[in-house]
DNA sequence: ACGTGCTACTAGAACGTACTAGTTGATGAG
DNA sequence: CTCATCAACTAGTACGTTCTAGTAGCACGT
């Protein structure tokens, strides 16, 4: 309690030894004879020695470190974050941490990364315009995760496309013909998913396919799903732009009586940790999220030695649960 | 992109003044006349320069730095960071996180957040048992939130016995007296609840009362939902653990085609986002998040200036939703 | 004896900042 | 005029580590 945490001099002194070597014992790089290693060691564990991050960072010419900026709220995030601490691991590398937050601007939290010297940010889908990724990029290699941007930075990115054609193809094959989407509005990526939604309603000849505006949360997919209730025909499938809104479009249309997937079939967007709930149980578009991760890790490590930006696209996958089944051929007419 | 990021050696000579001026201005600290200030401000921005925080951090007498454990699984804990970013902030303090996740042990993730010299650790709901804590208290001041613990660490709790006094008193005014409990198994705090449940119902004389085996999860609840069901007497309402574990039940019920809460109320624990739903727009005991999160950093910094740890203990409010209403008369029998 | 090569180790200079202990020049009191 | 006071500024060291450039000692072949 006293006195302050000790330092490399002070295990050099316990183990007379210099600092030198200890620094080349705490790295484990050769230099040193087993025996003295084993003393070092010795000696700063039972002092509790633990090395000091920002001295080493500080001296090392490459610091290793890469920064992270995330969002609290968004479990999608926590899911990247999780497996980019392992492909982080495997490389060397260092993560740090920088949430945001209603009240905690991605500027903020990617100032705060800047501060910490990181080789490199990887930003998981930032909301930025490509305009302030391109000021960030001037600064440090920035790569953004799961977000595709016309800013000269990497990315790292799921095909939209293949995932919706993947979610088309499975109801087609359940004899679907007459497909909703409950679109994005104006969230990134929802402009490729509608465009990938409506080439593939045309390409397999959906005379009854249409789009709905929707949005990000539960109360855009209720707000479409009682569009659809209360038009003249329901669709016998709804793709919605994300799992939340996804998510709304079914409880609304239980809530109504419509059977799903009896009567309705419902598909989202992430497999996120929402669709996993057992009464839930969505049907839905799984991101490859340990490709994500090591694809941008791998992107920022190669700008941190100079390559220029990349632009990886990984392949999304169907995740079949419970809400989608055969089209019906009846309709529920007037359900409320 | 050539050059290495600029220091303030760089911004010294730019703006031809010495290093230790420069120093005073990033730090907006007395010691530099207006004019100065701004002309050396205008050069840093101009030559895109920021401030190093590992030399900052290392030089310093106090890093001016709490490390922080979350879970990355744990929705609450986002809100927790959420929160003490806003508390730090309040006292000039960085916040270093560090993620717990399966295949990253709170341990490791401690251990990386040791090497930041952070002042004080603020572990969230950490899992640790009290011998690992004290270990870990021995080498770094520890706060355990959202955590009762023996250890010799400070601790920032919401009242358990509050809540669940507050959610019987809401039933009870409600006219429930057949109250069901279904409780967290081994969960830390599970034995409080129990306890508090267990008290209140006899202070209430409701003789209906009862405690089931549930769990932190869906599946949990379901699986005591099941129980109530195929029991002899359906209870009018059900404190579940946490509200995962509420929506368990409320679904299984519902599947069950008994109504909530028209045949049976359901009350969760934590205002999780999932309660939050607007599907599922849950009752349930919400902790005082923002009181956390400052207690925590307050709890914190005490610990940092040498103060004895302390134990604070906060009062959760109920939010009442829609999954609570009057005491039904009728029971739903043969719901199956 | 001499160099050569190797292992085990060390002295001391960085890294980029904060901070202590000044120095300078202007102002004002006596 | 002298001295104290103050604002504005600077020189130089310290923080705890890594890294470069060594040195000491030993074994070995010639």
């Amino acid at each position: 309690m006293g006195a302050s945490r000790p330092t490399m001099v002070d295990i050099a002194r316990a183990a007379g030894v210099s600092t030198a070597l200890v620094s080349i014992v705490m790295r484990g790089v050769p230099g040193a004879s087993d025996t003295t290693r084993a003393r070092v060691l010795a000696v700063a564990d039972e002092l509790g020695y633990v090395p000091d991050q920002r001295a080493r960072k500080l001296r090392q010419r490459r610091s290793r470190v890469l920064g992270v900026c995330f969002g609290l709220r968004h479990a999608f995030h926590g899911d990247l974050v999780e497996q980019l601490y392992v492909a982080a691991a495997d490389r060397g590398l260092d993560l740090a941490l920088s949430a945001t937050a209603p009240g905690r601007h991605e500027t903020a939290a990617a100032q705060a990364l800047l501060r910490e010297r990181p080789e490199a940010l990887i930003l998981l889908g930032p909301t930025l315009s490509d305009e302030a990724l391109d000021d960030l990029a001037a600064r440090v290699p920035v790569v953004a995760l799961a977000r595709s941007t016309a800013a000269n930075v990497s990315a790292v990115i799921s095909d939209e496309r293949a995932g919706i054609d993947a979610a088309i193809a499975h109801l087609v094959g359940l004899g679907h013909s007459d497909i909703a989407h409950v679109d994005g509005a104006h969230a990134p990526g929802s402009d490729e998913r509608r465009t990938a939604f409506r080439d593939a309603a045309r390409r397999a000849n959906l005379t009854g396919s249409r789009v709905l505006t929707g949005g990000l949360t539960e109360v855009d997919g209720i707000r479409a799903a009682r569009e659809l209730l209360d038009g003249p025909l329901l669709p016998t499938a709804v793709v919605a732009f994300n799992d939340v809104c996804a998510v709304g479009v079914l409880e609304e249309l239980r809530r109504s009586g419509v059977a799903v997937p009896g009567d309705v079939s419902v598909v989202g967007f992430d497999d996120s940790s929402i669709a996993r709930l057992a009464h839930i149980d969505l049907t839905t578009v799984a991101q490859d999220v340990p490709g994500l991760a090591s694809g941008g890790v791998a992107a920022a490590a190669a700008l941190a030695s100079g390559e220029p930006s990349r632009r990886v696209v990984l392949d999304p996958h169907l995740v079949v649960r419970s809400t989608t089944g055969p089209a019906s051929g009846h309709q529920p007419g007037d359900a409320t």
